[in-house]
Parts: C-alpha cells; sequence; structure tokens
RNA sequence: GGUGGGAUUCCCGAGUGGCCAAAGGGAUCAGACUGUAAAUCUGACGCGAGAGCUUCGGUGGUUCGAAUCCACCUCCCACCA
C-alpha cells in the first residue's frame, strides 16, 4: 500500500488522466512526501451518480499509495451553481435543501474513503469557512487577486459569455472566485498542494492554483481526470430510468450490477481500468483470455462484481447475483418459496397486486407498477409475445384477462408471479 | 428604439389551409440473430386496452376545415441606432 513511486504511472497506463500542471513537477512531488489533495463534490442532488465515482475512486487510490485525501462538499459552491460548460443559468436551491443534500453526500462519501485511519483523511464543507466571509473582505481581499479579463476568458464559461442567448448571471459567473477561494484555504489549512476534478474542472483548478499562489505564495498542482465515454457515443451512466446513483435507494444494487453486466465488449477493458482496483496488468490478462476465448467474455461479469462491491458491499452483491442467478438461469421452477421471498428482500422490485384485477387492464398493471413507462411498450411486447408471467407468454389477447392470469390458481406457492417485460426486466408481484 | 427572421411532438429538423398525431434523423423500448455485448434487419415511439382524447410559444379571430391565414402578446436571433 506504500509504494508511492508508481502512481502516476499508474493512473497513465489506466487512463485516469486528462490533464496536469506541470508533470514531472507533479511527479516529484508525488514520490518526495505525503501529498494533501482534494477533490470538490457539489450537492445537485441528494445522491452522487456514476459521474462522481471516477473522481471519487481518485481520491481512494491516492489514499491507497500513502496519500492524504480531502473530500470536499461544496455546502456553499452548491448554492451558486457551477456554469462549467453549462448551456443555460441553473436553477439556484434552497438553502435547506442544499444543507439535506449536503449531509446525503457526506454519509455516502464516506463509505468510500477511510476518515479514521492514520492517513488523516479529511471530509469537509465549504460552507464553513465561505458563508462568515462579509461582502467587502471577500471583494477586497479574494477579488482583488482576480482580473474579469482572466475570468472571461476561461473556455468554461466562454460560450456563456459569447452567445447572446443564454448568458450568464453574476453569481455564477463568481463561482470561480468561490471555488479557487477553497483552494487557497484548504492550502493555508491543511497543506493541501493537489486539486482534482473532472476534465471540466480545469478552469476553477488552474484559478485556484493562481490564487493560492498569490495569497499564499505557495506552488500548488492540479490534476483532471477524462469525461468518460461510450464507444458508441451515447452518454455513460445513463439507464432508461435516468441516471444511475450511488445511493441503493435511488438505485438498487441489483439495478447497478445489471447496468455494468450490459457493458459493451468496446468499454469494458477500459471501464476496468476507470472503476476498479484491479491491476491493469491483470486486466489486460483478462483481456487476452476474453480474446483467445470463443463467446461470452467475462470482463462484464468482474466489472459488475468489483464496482457493485466497491460501491454497495460485499451482501448487496451477493443479492444482486442471486436475483441474476434467479432470474436469468432460464429455470423458473427451480425456485422454492423460500427463493421467492429472498428475491423480494434482496431488492427485486417487487409490487403487491391490488383488488380490482378484473378492471385493470394489464398495461395498466405493469405501468402502475413501474415495469414500463406507458402502456404503449406493454401492449407492443404483448403483440410479440414478449410479456411472461411466470413462463407463461401472453399475447395481446390477454390484456383484459389480468384478473385471471393473477389468479391463485396461477400463482406460485399461492403468492408469487414473476412478471418479465422483454429479456431484461423481471417484476415481482404478489398476493 | 427601428427593421427583418424565428418558436413544431425527448433532441435535431421538415411541414405554409383539408391527404397531419404531423416527413427524416438521433435517442429510447421491443422482436429476430447472439453472449443479458456490438453490428445488422424488423416493429413501436403524444395519451388511452379500446371507443376515443389532447398537441405544433400564448390568447383571440377568419374558415365547413388551421401547425399552416389574420390580430395582439411573450420569448429568442440578425442587422441598424
Amino acid at each position: 500500500m506504500m509504494n508511492r513511486q508508481p502512481l502516476i504511472e499508474d493512473l497513465k497506463a489506466r487512463g485516469l488522466i486528462a490533464q496536469t500542471t506541470d508533470e514531472a513537477a507533479l511527479s516529484a512531488h508525488l514520490s518526495e512526501q505525503v501529498v494533501t489533495l482534494y477533490c470538490g463534490f457539489d450537492p445537485t442532488a441528494d445522491s452522487l451518480h456514476l459521474g462522481h465515482l471516477v473522481p471519487l475512486l481518485m481520491l481512494k487510490r491516492f489514499q491507497q499509495f500513502g496519500h492524504r485525501p480531502i473530500a470536499l462538499v461544496g455546502g456553499a459552491t452548491g448554492m451558486i451553481g457551477d456554469p462549467s460548460f453549462k448551456a443555460q443559468e441553473r436553477q439556484l436551491n434552497s438553502a435547506e435543501i442544499v444543507q439535506q443534500w449536503s449531509e446525503k453526500l457526506k454519509q455516502q462519501i464516506s463509505q468510500f474513503i477511510r476518515f479514521d485511519d492514520e492517513t488523516g483523511a479529511l471530509l469537509a464543507n465549504n460552507y464553513d469557512w465561505t458563508a462568515s466571509v462579509d461582502v467587502l473582505s471577500f471583494l477586497r481581499d479574494i477579488g482583488k487577486h482576480f482580473t474579469v479579463n482572466k475570468m472571461i476568458a476561461k473556455e468554461s464559461v466562454k460560450q456563456r459569455i459569447e452567445r447572446e442567448d443564454s448568458g450568464i448571471s453574476f453569481t455564477e459567473f463568481t463561482y470561480q472566485i468561490l471555488q479557487s477561494y477553497d483552494y487557497q484555504v484548504l492550502n493555508q489549512r491543511y497543506g493541501c498542494t493537489l486539486q482534482i476534478g473532472g476534465s471540466d474542472q480545469w478552469g476553477n483548478i488552474t484559478s485556484g492554483i493562481d490564487l493560492t499562489r498569490r495569497m499564499n505564495g505557495a506552488q500548488v498542482h492540479g490534476l483532471t481526470l477524462p469525461l468518460i465515454t461510450k464507444s458508441d457515443g451515447t452518454k455513460f451512466g445513463k439507464t432508461e430510468g435516468g441516471a444511475v446513483w450511488l445511493s441503493p435507494n435511488k438505485t438498487s444494487p441489483y439495478a447497478f450490477y445489471q447496468f455494468w453486466l450490459q457493458t459493451p465488449d468496446a468499454d469494458v477493458y477500459r471501464f476496468l481500468k476507470f472503476f476498479t482496483f484491479l491491476d491493469v496488468s491483470q486486466i489486460d490478462a483478462i483481456e487476452a483470455e476474453d480474446k483467445a476465448a470463443e463467446g461470452r467474455p467475462q470482463a462484464q461479469r468482474i466489472l459488475a462484481e468489483e464496482v457493485t462491491r466497491l460501491v454497495h458491499g460485499e451482501q448487496a452483491l451477493e443479492a444482486a447475483r442471486r436475483i441474476t442467478e434467479a432470474l436469468f438461469s432460464g429455470d423458473l421452477g427451480a425456485l422454492s418459496q423460500a427463493d421467492f421471498e429472498q428475491l423480494q428482500l434482496d431488492g427485486l422490485p417487487a409490487t403487491q397486486l391490488p383488488d380490482n384485477l378484473t378492471e385493470l387492464p394489464l398495461t395498466s398493471l405493469l405501468v402502475d407498477a413501474g415495469v414500463a413507462t406507458n402502456g404503449k411498450q406493454v401492449k407492443d411486447a404483448l403483440q410479440r409475445n414478449a410479456v411472461q408471467i411466470n413462463d407463461l407468454s401472453c399475447g395481446a389477447e390477454l390484456n383484459m384477462a389480468t384478473a385471471e392470469l393473477f389468479s391463485v390458481a396461477n400463482a406460485r406457492y399461492e403468492r408469487f408471479f414473476l412478471v418479465k417485460l422483454g429479456k431484461k426486466k423481471h417484476h415481482l408481484f404478489y398476493l
């Protein structure tokens, strides 16, 4: 764990570095001493999502190499809104909401980084040093170090300034000053000398480096991570239901596991490097093995297991695997009553059947349960015999026969119905 | 402040009085083929099981009939001041 030397090399091999300030200097810095570094996470929702996972794991990587990470929750910056590469002005959230979300993020981040051991890792909130700054001090002591010329020139706000249709409020324009101030404060208080972030943060990071040099006379560093892209050009981290969240309440461990399992071949080895702690050499070996073997690669399974374990823990991973095994083995008859009950406990989406089944079309039932977003989808599936209830394929003519389909006589163990829409969507109904 | 142009279903973007729930592409969902992959092919894609209902920036009007014409309003874009 204390082999500090090859960190930068490892990150490079993983493709995890988009930009750095003077690489030789940074590399030397990292090999000479324990470096305190930070990454900020603004509370823009009540949970982090997959987009946050790479920087979060990055902090952990540094920690594993003996460095000291600071995870910064943006209780202050979250009140303002980062304009970087955003096409439009953001809607401000209320102070209470930001506060609430900040707490949630803190809890989540704590699951990834050890804050209680000898590395002295810290969890900070920039609200603590920003909220009390008065306007005049802010303008005189901090603002004086920024020229508007430079601020305007940043690529991240350029389109907002040049395009007349969007514009940028003074509030958002100030964001880079606040973030710069964070760096300066963290440098002063904790000797923080490296800031990391997504590649969209480059402008804010360099801004903070300048401020820290001016105010503290310290030379500090910056490093950005690449934007995660998919080979087919679609957005990474989205599913039918929207973003993939790190909170088990918003994206179940099972859904999370499935998300990774469905990674295209063209992306899977890259993602193993981004999202797991497996050695690059190990990953290369997996790739070589998959190439040599016929048929289905093992990489997706490994990726899904590693990341699910990392985010949700061993138990949740086991649950996700149990569900997957039960649903995709193609043999529902093998499931015992206890298995059905376990499926529900493990987090397979489940719904209690309502009473008025006689009147209720199957389409409505499935839409209400969240299996599909609208009746058309179900109807389409019905026409292709792609809806199965306990292994019984249903056609469109059964749409109004809900009561019969879900009668006790057709239930497994007199209670359970496993409904399948298409090949991948499963839902448990029970009486 | 003046002049000209624009606002279409998730996104891009056709449509200038009936044949329009509205071309085409993208995204998404499903089927076939596979490996819960990709590529390809097929279907769906405003809402509704259906009868049917509701859309084309907003409001009102002309007309048997409007996304399409007229008036006013809102927002955007370009040029001028």
